[in-house]
DNA sequence: TTGACTACTTGCAATATGCAAGTTATTGCG
DNA sequence: CGCAATAACTTGCATATTGCAAGTAGTCAA
């Protein structure tokens, strides 16, 4: 049963005051970051599309993350104006402004696996130009939104 | 048992190539971060010392964390130069390359946490001039260790 | 030889996750 | 209207991970 599942990794108050374990307590497992990735660069608007995100998150935990990312601002539900019998995900500013540490996430990621399937073009402009890089990522992200974003 | 204890959420290879999911797999779950932060900005070097971080990791699972930051090539274990019992712990290059990911984290923290602790002065240095904290944290942290660091 | 100190390991109950199989709510037809 | 299709979840259950309390091992100093 998944119902009262506490968070990840944060059942209990933490509030020390620490910002790192704050953010944590948000996003401090495997899911909850690979769900905003889709959000920010896959695209993806619908329950079913993160389902199919090859990472194969289970149906019952992506359900309880995004309910959570919801209930933390981050992420906004509504009836798809286009399609009534869909909902629509997408993130708030508040979930915009976790675009920097997902950058930081990938050049990390990009410097240290050998596999990389990061574009190298991508990944040279991110360290030389990271300003631009998250204004032309959110520009992006916002004209794909339908009306009223926030 | 901790013993075959996989990764926090990387049971299965997930080489999928993408940046974000590969460093979630090093570090997406709530421990991992906070241990970095104690070896960055607490200057803790001792199994001890992260034992006591408040936040209250058990012991068994820094031991595990510990090993795989190891194994990793994160952090580097050795006798303490300074009294053969201890062993120090610290973060490589690798590690510190995270700090940019762990500064992000702190700016997101410090706006979205109203019960912040973090420090008005460093959050504005950090906003307006991200590389130098970045090089004098960097600084800070060299000037500690023992002899040969990475 | 013993006691203190550090760094772990072990067992176990409580949680969270992965998977497969339902359920509920909306259309889109015939 | 009645029914199949689609989308979004929920539920159960086996397995994996965590939190906690205790116990063990190695080093040093008296």
């Amino acid at each position: 049963m998944l119902k009262a599942m506490s968070k990840p990794s944060s059942k209990k108050c933490r509030h020390t005051g620490c910002p790192i374990a704050f953010t944590l307590d948000v996003l401090g497992d495997r899911w909850t970051l690979l769900i905003i990735r889709d959000l920010i660069f896959m695209g993806k608007r619908y329950y079913g599309e993160f389902l199919e995100s090859g990472e194969g998150i289970a149906t019952n935990v992506l359900a309880d993350r995004l309910s959570r990312l919801e209930s933390e601002g981050i992420v906004s539900k509504r009836v798809d104006p286009k399609d009534q019998k869909k909902y629509l995900y997408q993130l708030t500013d508040k979930g915009e402004d976790l675009l920097p540490v997902v950058l930081e996430l990938i050049l990390w990621g990009a410097t240290y696996d050998p596999k990389t399937a990061a574009p190298k073009a991508f990944i040279d402009r991110l360290k030389s130009d990271r300003a631009a890089v998250i204004k032309e990522t959110l520009a992006q992200l916002r004209a794909k939104k339908p009306k009223e974003s926030k």
